[in-house]
DNA sequence: AAACAATTAAACAAAATGTTCATTTATTTA
DNA sequence: TAAATAAATGAACATTTTGTTTAATTGTTT
C-alpha cells in the first residue's frame, strides 16, 4: 500500500498555508492541494479545519521551543544558559518567516492579556526551561534566591511582551537594543553591587 | 452630503487586498472593511467584482505606466529616451510590492503566449511609447531605419519576456544583469560599427 | 483470490459570498 | 425648516464555496 503521510509535512505544508493565507482564508482543499491529495483524505489525519490548525500551530511552536532546549542544553555555565535562552528563542523566531508570518495575522496564538491561552501546554514547557535554570543558578550560588516560579513566569511575561512587540516588525533595530538592555536588566540588576 | 470616495484610494485600496490575496480568496467585504464601508456601497463604484479588479489592475498598469512617459519625457536625447525606457520600467516595478506581487499571484494579466489580453488596451501605449522613440531615433538618423511597427512589437516582446522573468523574484541581481545585457544589444548590436 | 489499507470523488448540509434594493442617514436647496 | 437629493447601510436572496462524511475505487499485502 502506498506510504501513510508524514504527519511532520502534512503540518509543516498547512503551516505554509495558514501563514500565507490566514486561518479563514485557508481552505481544506488549499492544504489538500499543496499535499497532493483530496481534501476528503485530509480527514483521515486530523479531525476537521480547526484540528488541522491548532495542531499546525502546536507543532511550529514545539519546533521553536526544541530549537531553543538545544542551543541551552549546550551551555554548561547557568548564567549563559539564561542568556542564549533569551536570546535564541527571538533569533530563531526571526529566521522563521512562516511562524513569525502566522504570529502577525493571528496575535492569539499568543496572547498577551487573555486568559485564554490556546497554547498554554506549550508555553508552560517554555516557563519549565526558565525554572529549571533559574533552579540551578540559586543552587549554584550565581542566581539571587528568589522564588523560582514567580520569577519564571515573571520572565515569560516579558518575553512574551518582547514576541509580541518585536514579530510585526523582526527588524526593528531599536526594539532588539531594548531586548538586550531588558535582559541585561533582569541578569545584572540596575543597582551596583 | 458626504464626499463622494475617490474612485483612485478605492482602487489602491483593492490592489492591497488583491495583492495579498489573490482576486478569489479576496471578498468585497474585505475591500469594502479596508474602506471603511459596506459591500453593498460598494457597488456603487463598480459593477461587479470582476469589474473593480480589472480596474484595480488596469490603475495600477496605468500608474507605472505614466511613471515611465514622465522619465523618459524628462530626457532630451533619443538614445538616452530608449535606454531610460527600458530600465526605468524595470525599476519601478521591482520598486511596487503591490504591482509585483499580483502580477505573482496572476501572471494572466501580463500573458506571454496568449493571445487573450486583457490590458491589450494599455499595453499598446506602451508599444506607443517604444514606437515614437524608434521613429524619431530613425528620423534624427541615430537609429538604423528598421521597420517601427515590427521592431516596436519585438521590443515589447522581449520587454515582457524579462518582466515575467524577473517579477517573481525582483532581487535576482544576475536576471538584471541579463537585461542590461540585452538592452545592450538591442541598441549597440553585436557586430562591431 | 481475499483481505486490508489508503485514497478518491461525489454527496450533502452549512456557511460564505456576490449582488440587489428598500430603508435610513446625511447633505443641499428652496 | 421642510423638501429634495445624494450617499450609504444592512438585510435579503440566489448562488457558490467549503467543511465534512462516506461509498466506491485503487493499491498493496497476505
Amino acid at each position: 500500500m502506498k506510504p501513510r503521510e508524514d504527519i511532520q509535512n502534512i503540518y509543516q505544508t498547512a503551516l505554509a498555508v495558514f501563514s500565507e493565507y490566514g486561518f479563514q482564508k485557508t481552505t481544506m482543499e488549499d492544504v489538500a492541494g499543496r499535499l497532493g491529495m483530496t481534501k476528503g483524505n485530509l480527514y483521515l489525519y486530523v479531525k476537521n479545519k480547526k484540528d488541522l490548525y491548532h495542531k499546525t500551530v502546536a507543532h511550529a511552536l514545539e519546533a521553536w521551543q526544541s530549537r531553543v532546549l538545544e542551543a541551552v542544553a549546550a551551555q554548561t555555565d547557568v548564567k549563559e544558559k539564561f542568556r542564549i535562552m533569551c536570546f535564541k528563542a527571538v533569533e530563531y523566531l526571526a529566521q522563521d518567516n512562516l511562524l513569525r508570518n502566522l504570529l502577525v495575522r493571528d496575535p492569539e496564538i499568543f496572547p498577551m492579556f487573555s486568559d485564554k491561552d490556546p497554547f498554554a501546554d506549550i508555553n508552560r514547557n517554555s516557563i519549565a526551561l526558565i525554572r529549571s535554570i533559574v533552579v540551578q543558578g540559586i543552587a549554584e550560588g550565581v542566581f539571587r534566591p528568589v522564588d523560582p516560579d514567580r520569577i519564571s513566569d515573571v520572565v515569560f511575561m516579558i518575553y512574551k511582551m518582547f514576541i509580541i512587540r518585536m514579530y510585526i516588525r523582526a527588524e526593528d533595530n531599536a526594539l532588539h537594543d531594548m531586548f538586550e538592555d531588558t535582559v541585561d536588566l533582569c541578569t545584572r540588576g540596575l543597582f551596583t553591587q
